[in-house]
DNA sequence: GATGAATGAGCGTTCATTCAT
DNA sequence: AATGAATGAACGCTCATTCAT
């Protein structure tokens, strides 16, 4: 249930300094940890590719074990249900983003310059990995309520990295903002990021990925009256 | 299969003005009109609910029958296929949530004030209608190819309202914005009204309904620069 | 069950100049007795056409109710169950054979021509009967334990004919057979009148009618080796 | 569509030698070919038996795995519809039947006693095999239309089974018929076959199968003037 | 550790039949 | 007498999961 969902996420979130801090585990009867992660990482790849097709809920085990490369009971060996599949895909797709991003996002500089920077390169993450981050975006629904919490989580780390470089401009009274405002502005920040995947249907038409990002930066640093005159 | 579906909907969307202005006609047994105006109702009204908490594909159709109140061969006579459903209960909240904004916002007084009551508007339905917000955010990928755009043509029709509002200020010299521009802050209103409903299990705990609104509005006329000092 | 149908036909059959000799009577709600005839004569003619294309199974009884030209409810005004409409259709094409068969066949005259001749008529019908020998024969093992019987007796009623032609035949020396020989050559005649209708798939093919229908008669006259030389 | 049916039929028998010459495959999911042939096997017992009592549209999926011994899941395991139970069954049937007279008919003999022979191995054949030529014969038009063809060509190889035999009796002079003549004699012998068994609820009753079998012969030998004399 | 045959609960859907109007 | 909306048992079929090999 998703209402109750929202009601555990909330529950685990508000603690979550204290409980979320490692991975959720998902069993295997498998000992061999190196195998463990060569079958898990075939079972994603193939995951992604049925999920971005036909999404989670119209793939089958079946297809997911083919996909994967291997049978049916093998999968098995791996996962304890279906939907750990699921959070399988989401935790990797989250890990790849927020890597990705680690590499290239500069959280101390704190000028604006950075968070320009910070920007374009989150932009170009959501843009190369579309379909990935449409499936998860379109698919976290159907994680159990125990997953949730874990993949929430991960959201607001990458929030939090905006929230950083922000920081760090107002730290350097390059920008003048308070503490809600600067939640506010990660938020919008990540969410215009996942926009262009999840709406790419109109968006692709009306901007190329470069001129959505400058726009979007403008607006962001200036607003729409900022350059009134 | 999603990518396929976008690829129809280009198509569809492309003509659009052409081919989707009548409404797509779920076909049903049952003759007395009235009486499927008020059949289909009951079934919006209970399918709704049950999306909330168990999402779509998790809802089977005799719980959708029960929850509308009568048998699973009565809600045969109204639809064919349980995606009609799907699709009914979509097209359903879209009317509802455009009839709500139609009634409150002004799209030709064409002063900045008028823009801020479009979005507080906005918001307001949004916050309202939280759950009917979220269910059609997350089905609609479950859609159809055949029911996507329509639904699609209504957020696009959502945003225009926007856009409306926004050219009359630029046409009275309230704002300096070129059309590129201006679509883009239209698009990012519609989403940040729809992130209230569908990032509330962390929004809610940051502001209130009041609080975000302004916050927004701020960030949308002057940036975050644009306040610098 | 097929079995146990037979075993009821034979405890009826054995005694059928005693039960048989009425229809089996399908009871209606209605009162008025001609437009009972009216109503059914609509509904024959639209199951025969309907059981033709797509059999009895495969029929509904909507399907039925419409393609007599009135509601579903009428249509069990006139009838208890679906099998009774079956049961109307195989009753009302035997009736149409059999009476066209007694217009045209003279059991009286007892010579080898009338005997000719009942065979050409026999099969001249078939012929124009096609589609209607067709679904008798095909939907007849679908009819009830008690329906079975009554359209059973109309059979043999009609191999009786030519019996009684033959039997003209050898009462006039025409022929020398006995009985069990009269008796077999009838439903022969009989089988190979239905054999146009079921096996036109490969006959149509090999003959038209007319050398169908004189092969046969000289087989059944002379035999393969009674022309031997 | 059975009128259809026989169009499509008459399509593929036109150019059967070409098309027509390997078994129809129904795709199984399991890949051990000998477990798909065992499985099989249960499953064509028992719905022969199921069909025989109730017919095939009576049988559910449910008993027809049920009288395999196996669950539903597993008889779907082994076919994909329901009709593929159907087709399995008519072939086993045919092929049953003509391996049983392949055995026992000499084809190559080419005299009167070797004709005689085969109908009395034919009709041996039939009456031992009753139940099972019933179903055949009585639920073949329930075979899909692309079902049906391989079907009808087994008719026709049983068919020419007879047309060789008589073929041999005129190559040696021991009969005088041309090719039409052949042709249909073949094709009565065969129908008189079935005959037995889709009428046995009347000859039963006047013959025993010697009896009706050697005046058969006879008839066709001599016919009925034949013998006059 | 890998396989894939087996299972059966449970799904979406149909349709003969009823009965209030 | 005629209608057609309502019903729900029962159908064909799927698929997550198990477990003997």
């Amino acid at each position: 249930m998703l209402s109750n969902n929202w009601a555990v996420c909330n529950f685990f979130l508000g603690r979550r300094r204290k409980i979320l801090t490692t991975k959720r585990e998902v069993p295997a009867s498998v000992k061999d940890e190196k195998l463990i992660q060569k079958r898990r990482d075939q079972m994603i790849k193939g995951a992604v590719k049925l999920f971005i097709n036909k999404g989670f809920h119209r793939s089958t085990t079946r297809e997911i074990a083919k996909a994967a490369g291997f049978s049916i009971g093998t999968l098995y060996e791996y996962i304890r249900k279906k939907e750990d599949v699921l959070y399988l895909v989401c935790d990797a797709i989250y890990d790849q983003v927020q890597e990705r991003l680690q590499e290239v996002i500069d959280t101390d500089r704190g000028n604006i310059e950075s968070l320009r920077e910070a920007v374009r390169a989150y932009f170009k993450v959501m843009d190369e990995m579309q379909d990935e981050v449409l499936v998860m975006y379109q698919e976290a629904k159907s994680l159990t309520k125990d997953a949730l919490p874990y993949v929430l989580e991960k959201e607001l780390d990458m929030v939090a990295m905006f929230q950083k470089v922000i920081e760090g401009c107002v730290r350097n009274k390059e920008l003048m903002l308070n503490e809600q405002e600067i939640k506010l502005v990660s938020h919008n920040i990540f969410v215009q990021g996942q926009m262009w995947a999840f709406r790419r249907w109109i968006l692709r038409k009306l901007y190329t990925l470069e001129e959505y990002t400058e726009l979007q930066i403008n607006q962001l640093l200036y607003g729409v009256q900022g350059r009134k005159e």
